[in-house]
RNA sequence: GGUCUGGUAGUUCAGCUGGUUAGAAUACAUGCCUGUCACGCAUGGGGUCGCGGGUUCGAGUCCCGUCCAGACCGCCA
């Protein structure tokens, strides 16, 4: 037997019984007459305690020689501590050790296995399996773990039923790059890693399984970002015989059922907002409503005197800072320069202050007088003390501008608080995107999603102001789940594609096997996705999903640890019928 | 594909305008220490300054290239 309890649940109730503990060495205390040593598991910590007077001279010599991270097992008494301490939960009993074991030796690990370790990013993805030792990123894991049984939950008592879906299956040129898999057994061709399980989902809606549900790997070969990885998680779903309504019901109450059994936090309903309203406030399709600095549109009242910039821009917004009227001509010339950088990419940007006073002071006092900037204050907000920046050009990416300065101020100010969550559904998705590099209209959504009924006959005519059956979940500024009604009959579904720019062949080809099953008895079903991951790092409070991976990828898509990919040997190609271009 | 930031001891970092033998903290090793828990004290070892080239009497420092890491833009139905 290794152990009789863990590290983490000994107390002053246990004194005096005889435990073996195994774990592994966090640090010792060598005092001389005295060694302390702190034995780690998952659980917990317990102190060791060795003394010259209680303990074997051969066992006092071997506990001096421990070093970090040994592995060991100990026999021993608990007595109550001289000292107590009561930061650990063990802080009251410590283990007179009788019979110490080294399980194994370790050697000096290349960072401190501690919460607030020494280690930078680039080592500790190196040694991952140290780095899951410490508190931080051992509980993060433990988290995710509770979020995704309670999902398991809340899915399974509603009558959801998990169905595994196949991940060698085929590419499609719709949406993200594919990862694709050569096929030994079938020359020349691949399988591809699904992007998501969504056809699968939508035969089993014709296979007549009602509500389907799956904890899946999701595979994209995109570009990553801190909450972006190639291999991810989603919480996939799928009903047949419903309506909107009731999949906003059913994962609504999942969200709350999560927010109030991991946080006790209770939210009634949650607010909905059309695209056409998020991307007018907020200049964004999932905006944090954590905190305010709504957009005003200003052309109405900045567009009548002689500033040229004004008046030759398609839009005019701002957004009213709170309390910002004090800041520094310096700080005001850094939110500035911050617009400017390419990557957000504003032309110039036009501030007024609303002193306390009542009076304005603005950058461009030689146009406008204090009537004008008043009109201003009132579009946008404003109150005495404000701060009021204003950015004016093509309307889409103005927005987008000054989405960016709104979300960077917001984290400047500490508006967005990790412990506060502000979920809200996102409505009537246009259904068509127009691409400039393809030159042809996209799925906003993906091909499957259902258009309205009262805007298809505008599908011929002006396809861009159709709105699709699609909604997000959007929670703390990020997209967390995203579904549609799905198209459910083949003529609907034929005529999509050839909106996409398909033949009909080139439909047939790729999604025959989908119109196929349409005509055998489809139901009406839709569905959605949330993204694990992201998910479960919004409710941890953290902005990267790093840490709640265990292996994850680093920023070019690499697994460190492994060193993957890497090449693979030319007896391997040519099994697989492959011939390499490049090296 | 692009922008920005960084790469110096095992680790995290400092190193100003180029100038003697490259520092700190921590980790590690040895010794001391009668209740430690970020223990303390003393001593010690530890460096191809990412790599390649250039400018210079002289480069960690300046220039060019390259590799690696992180953040972001494009991309992500």
């Amino acid at each position: 037997m290794y152990r009789s309890h863990n590290c983490g649940e000994l107390r002053i109730a246990d004194v005096d019984s005889q435990v073996t503990l195994s774990g592994w060495v966090q640090k010792s205390r060598d005092k001389g007459f005295m060694a302390w040593v702190d034995l780690r598991d998952r659980y917990g910590v317990t102190q060791l305690i060795f003394d010259d007077s209680r303990t074997d001279a051969s066992i006092m010599q071997a506990a001096k020689s421990l070093g970090r991270e040994f592995v060991i097992q100990v026999k021993g008494t608990v007595i109550e501590r001289e000292s107590k301490n009561a930061n650990m939960p063990t802080g009251d009993i410590e283990v007179l050790v009788t019979e110490l074991t080294v399980l194994n030796e370790s050697q000096t690990p290349p960072f401190t296995i501690e919460d607030e370790t020494d280690g930078g990013e680039d080592i500790r993805m190196k040694y991952r399996y140290l780095d899951i030792r410490r508190n931080p990123v051992k509980n993060s894991l433990i988290f995710r773990h509770k979020v995704t049984q309670e999902v398991r939950n809340y899915l399974s008592n509603l009558d959801f039923c998990e169905i595994e879906t196949p991940y060698l299956i085929k590419s499609t040129p719709e949406g993200a790059r594919d990862f694709v898999v050569p096929s030994r057994m079938n020359p020349g061709q691949f399988y591809a890693l699904p992007q998501s399980p969504q056809t699968f989902k939508q035969l089993l809606m014709v296979a007549g399984m009602d509500k389907y549900f799956q904890i899946v790997k999701c595979f994209r070969d995109e570009d990553l970002r801190a909450d972006r990885q190639p291999e991810f998680t989603q919480i996939d779903c799928e009903m047949s015989f419903i309506e909107q309504e009731d999949i906003l019901q059913v994962f609504e109450g999942l969200t709350r059922h999560l927010l109030k059994e991991i946080h006790h936090i209770e939210i009634d309903s949650f607010p909905r907002m059309t695209y056409d309203e998020a991307m007018r406030t907020y200049g964004n399709d999932k905006p944090d409503i954590r905190f305010g600095m709504k957009f005003g549109e200003l052309n109405a009242v900045a567009q009548h005197k002689e500033f040229a910039i004004f008046n030759n821009a398609e839009l005019v917004v701002g957004i009213a800072v709170p309390g910002a009227a004090l800041y520094t001509r310096k700080q005001i010339d850094g939110l500035i320069d911050w617009v400017k950088r390419p990557q957000v990419g504003a032309s110039g940007m036009v501030y007024c202050k609303y002193e306390n006073d009542g009076t304005f002071k603005s950058s461009v006092d030689k146009f406008y007088d204090q009537a004008d900037l008043a009109k201003w204050a009132e579009a946008t907000g404003a109150n005495p003390g404000d701060l009021i920046l204003i950015l004016s050009g093509p309307a889409n990416q103005t927005r987008s501008q000054l989405s960016a300065l709104r979300m960077e101020l917001g984290n400047q100010m500490g508006l967005r608080k990790p412990n506060e969550f502000a979920p809200l559904w996102v409505i009537d998705f246009p259904l068509l995107e127009w691409d400039e590099d393809t030159q042809r209209y996209h799925a906003m959504h993906h091909p499957f999603t259902s258009p309205k009924k009262e805007d298809m006959h505008l599908l011929d005519t002006d396809p861009g102001k159709v709105r699709a059956n699609a909604y997000d979940l959007v929670l703390n500024g990020n997209e967390i789940g995203g579904g549609s009604i799905r198209i459910h009959d083949k003529e609907t579904q034929a005529l999509m594609f050839k909106h996409l720019g398909f033949t009909p062949e080139q439909a047939q080809d790729q999604f025959g096997f989908l119109m196929n099953a349409f005509q055998y008895g489809a139901p009406p079903h839709g569905g959605l996705a949330f993204g694990l991951d992201r998910l479960t790092a919004i409710l941890g409070g953290q902005e990267t999903i790093r840490d709640f991976i265990a292996f994850p990828k680093n920023n070019a898509g690499r697994d460190v640890m492994i060193d993957a990919p890497a090449s693979i040997d030319a007896s391997q190609l040519e099994e697989l019928s492959l011939a390499l271009q490049v090296k």
